[in-house]
This record gives structure tokens, sequence and C-alpha cells, in this order.
DNA sequence: TTCCTTATGTTGTACTCTACAACCATCTAG
DNA sequence: CTAGATGGTTGTAGAGTACAACATAAGGAA
């Protein structure tokens, strides 16, 4: 790449690197949800992620999953009842405050939040084999680099 | 498995490292979608991943847009329907086989492609406007990594 | 040539994910 | 106790996708 800083910060090489940025997250979101469905067709992703977030948080409130995944709260209320459904959740009232419903992994959740855990890692380890100890760890960061920005956009609104 | 073994190269900060990476692509894969919505309503992430195939390969058959894509032939048929109702794309009958509808970017579709892509290169430099200039270029070539890494697999199939 | 097979797309159908709006139940402030 | 806020569910609708059935066109084989 020839063209430098034409304009102070924003160079051609700086460009060239987030034009490859972009376009493959894209790459990568597009294929995701096909990926998962096709590795475990039980549980799509929506479904992992929101289990993932009941047993790090043991057990929450819709309300907290909708804000967290910026989903609507109907769409949290519907994939609660598939997965109450699918006996990997249970819905408890909240004895202090009747209009909430706290929900809990079933132990056949947990069961089977293990289970496509482990192939998810599985997965990813496979795809990640070749690379060196220090690369994984920037590459991590870089991406709850990113991340994060991108969640604080989302917050700002 | 929170113990791990530690025996030859399957070491905790490598785990640690690919769980993080897992976990922030399953995140972003999990926004990617609304998000582009809500910068661009008029075209969703498949749509505008469709149209930049076409702009960049000057033209193409779904049957390849389907393969590239990992997509169902239906599914490309459908899209084309839209775009081409959109006035996005036409599709010019192949001469030499009338099987073959090839796709076009319209004059329209140009600009539109070009007005999106413009939008989501500013939201990516927004996001990535902190970020020195060769971290951003490590993170693209993870990033290509990676996801040469992910498309052999769906291509090993 | 005629027939069988393959390749390209389209259409019918169905399912998931999602949002928005209307609604009900419950809580909390005044 | 009433008003408004909060938590959730349900009705409805639309996008995205897959699979199966089909129509049409090529390409060979007999």
């Amino acid at each position: 790449m020839t063209e430098r800083d034409r304009s102070g910060s924003g160079g051609g090489a700086r460009d060239d690197s987030i034009e490859i940025i972009q376009r493959e997250m894209t790459a990568f979101a597009r294929r995701a949800r096909a990926t998962a469905a096709r590795m475990h067709p039980e549980l799509s992703l929506v479904s992992f992620t929101l289990l993932g977030h009941l047993e790090y948080q043991g057990g929450c409130r819709a309300t907290d999953l909708a804000a967290h995944y910026t989903l609507d709260k109907s769409t949290i209320s519907r994939q609660a009842g598939a997965l109450e459904k699918a006996g990997l959740v249970e819905r408890r009232l909240d004895p202090a405050d009747h209009r909430v419903h706290v929900l809990h992994l079933t132990e056949r959740g947990h069961e089977v939040l293990a289970q496509v855990g482990a192939a998810r890692r599985v997965a990813f380890q496979e795809r990640l084999a070749e690379w060196s100890g220090p690369d994984l760890a920037q590459f991590a960061g870089y991406l709850l680099r990113y991340n994060a920005a991108a969640e604080r956009e989302v917050e700002a609104e």
C-alpha cells in the first residue's frame, strides 16, 4: 500500500485493515447460525447463548436477558417457553414479586449445555489448532476490545 | 470441565484464549444482523453481502452464490427476486445456456451498495478509531486466518 | 435422433427468529 | 385506593431459510 496518511489519522493502510475486518466479521456472522445449527441442531445459537447466560448468572429474569442481548421481551418469552417445553429451563415465580418469573437451568439444561459447549469447544480448538499461544491470546484480546466498543454503541442509544 | 490437564500442547492459557474467542465471536454473530438492520433497513446483511459479491465478481449465477455462501438455491432465488423487485439487480438470461440467469447489479444497485457500504465503513471506523495501525493490521490478519480455517471446514463436507 | 441423466432455477410449504402492539397481572407512589 | 410503572404473554406479521417437487434446458448414450 503506497498511499499513506492522507489527512492526519485516516491512512490508507488503516482503511485497508478496517475494510478487511469489516468483511471478515460480516462473513463470520453470516455463517454462524447455520454452522451452529449444523453442529448441534438441538440448540440454536441464541438458545445456547441464553442457557450459557443462565448458567453463568445462576438464573435471572426475562427482562434482564432481553436488556443484555438487545432482544424484545416477547422474543425472550418465546425462547424461554421453548426451552421450558424442551425441559432445559424452568420458570420459578419470584416469591418477592409475583410479576417476575426467574429462569433457572434444569438438570437436563446443565447437561445439554455442557454437551453442546463441549462440541463447540472442540470445533474451535480444531479450527485454532495451529495457532501459537501468543497469537490466540492476542486475537482473544482484540475480540474483547472490539466487542466492548460495539457494546457501548448499543448502550448509547 | 474446569480442570484441564496441561498435558502436552493443550495448556490452560490456550484454553482460556479459545474460550474467549468462542464467546466473543458468538456474541458478535448474535448481534450482527440486528445491528445491520438498524443501521440500514433497506439492505439486510445477506443482501448486502450478495450485492457485494456481484459487484466484486461483476455478475454471476445463482448457483455460484449458493455454493459460495452455503445457502439453498431457493433462498438465493428468493433473495435475487427481492433484489430485482427492489431494482438493485437484474437477471440476464445467459445466451449460451438458457437455464442460467446471470445476476448483475443495476446502476441503482451500485449506488445503494456504495451508500450502505460507506455507512458500514464509517461505523467500523468509529468503532476502531482508537486502535493503532499495527493493531488493526494484526486483527485483520487474525480474522482472515480464522475465517480461512472455518471455510475449509465447510468445504471439507 | 430419441431417451435418460444432470444441472439450473422457481414455487409450495413449513419452521425459526424476531419485532411491535395490545393486553393482563402485579407492584409502588402519592 | 387509584395511577402509573414494570414484567410477561399472546396476536400478528415479516424476514430468512431449508427441503421437496417441479419445469426447463443441456449433454450424452443408444
